[in-house]
DNA sequence: ACTGTTATGTTATTTTATAACAAAATTGAG
DNA sequence: CTCAATTTTGTTATAAAATAACATAACAGT
């Protein structure tokens, strides 16, 4: 993630808890930045480490509870592939991510709102029917399963990574 | 899942494990049936467990190992969200599972194959373009990102949990 | 029967995550 | 401001999930 964007992303943050009186405490803040700074998946020991040369207290929990609180308020997501987590690139509303992962150096692109939107709406519609005994519960207004959230990620190898195996099987 | 599915699913990875050449060794038999037997995402351990209870050897790498030798080939996927391992229902041809996770009794529902391409195939072809230069690399035959596998898990609440949470509120 | 390979047995350890409770800071009411 | 309630942090300890490493056994092909 680029510089001005990481800014911008931080300040959004901060507008947002602002807003919604939401405390963004110096440890939940720099949890956040930690994040923004590396771009990519990294999990609860790899931001403590950071804490840690930070000065921060650096116990388990207060890296656990920080990547709770901004998780809880949609302001990052968990890459449940790779136990990390990244910063969540649209945290204005809340929303089940859909992530592309790279497999090689755990960056993550999170695909743009409308086409989330999109896909997740598929999914909702297919869940309450399939068959003909189902599309009679849909229409009793009975659902086969009540979506509350939803979880996407595309394993794969990003641009970088291709580009660089490319070079070196040369 | 029902009795006679079970069966017809053990038999299906039996056949599939003949055609093969792989080994379909007690250990790894056992696992399956396991699995197949509760029908919901469990856990390493829940399967270790089990495991001691038919006197098998339960140390950790036992059940880590058949679940992975299962996974590499298609016959159970892991459930990220769960630490878990559900049995694939279309075990035929690897693919990325989208599962519908329930999120207080972990019944785990497999979306069939169908649709399951047709959500992988949407999101394939977002992969590569989204702006006017990304459709141009996608032309160049370049990817914006190399999709190997996917993890579609969608969480919420089955038809049985909630009827009975309708009950118990009445 | 021999040999390379694959699978299992076993111990130990690493990595990830949470429980539990005390202390401090913050908020809101009076 | 002061007090009480709530939230956040500090800290210790432990639980839960996953893997490393290496020895032994079983198997497959020659």
């Amino acid at each position: 993630m680029a510089k001005s964007a990481r800014k911008v992303t931080f300040e959004k943050v901060e507008r947002l808890c602002k807003e919604r009186n939401l405390r963004l405490t110096p440890i939940r803040k720099r949890v956040l930045e930690i994040l923004l700074e590396e771009g990519r998946a990294l999990g609860a020991y790899e931001v403590l480490e950071s804490l840690r040369r930070d000065g921060f207290k650096h116990q388990p929990p207060v890296a656990y509870r920080a990547l709770e609180f901004l998780q809880e308020n949609g302001f990052v997501h968990r890459v449940e592939g790779k136990k990390g987590y990244v910063v969540c690139t649209s945290p204005s509303e809340p929303h089940g991510p859909v992530l592309l992962v790279c497999d090689s150096c755990n960056d993550v692109k999170e695909l743009r709102t409308p086409y989330l939107n999109e896909i997740a709406g598929g999914i909702r519609s297919q869940c309450t029917l399939g068959s003909a005994s189902e599309a009679k519960q849909h229409h009793a207004g009975k659902q086969e399963f009540l979506v509350s959230a939803h979880a996407i990620e595309i394993l794969g190898c990003c641009k970088q990574c291709s580009e660089a195996s490319e070079l070196s099987s040369k």
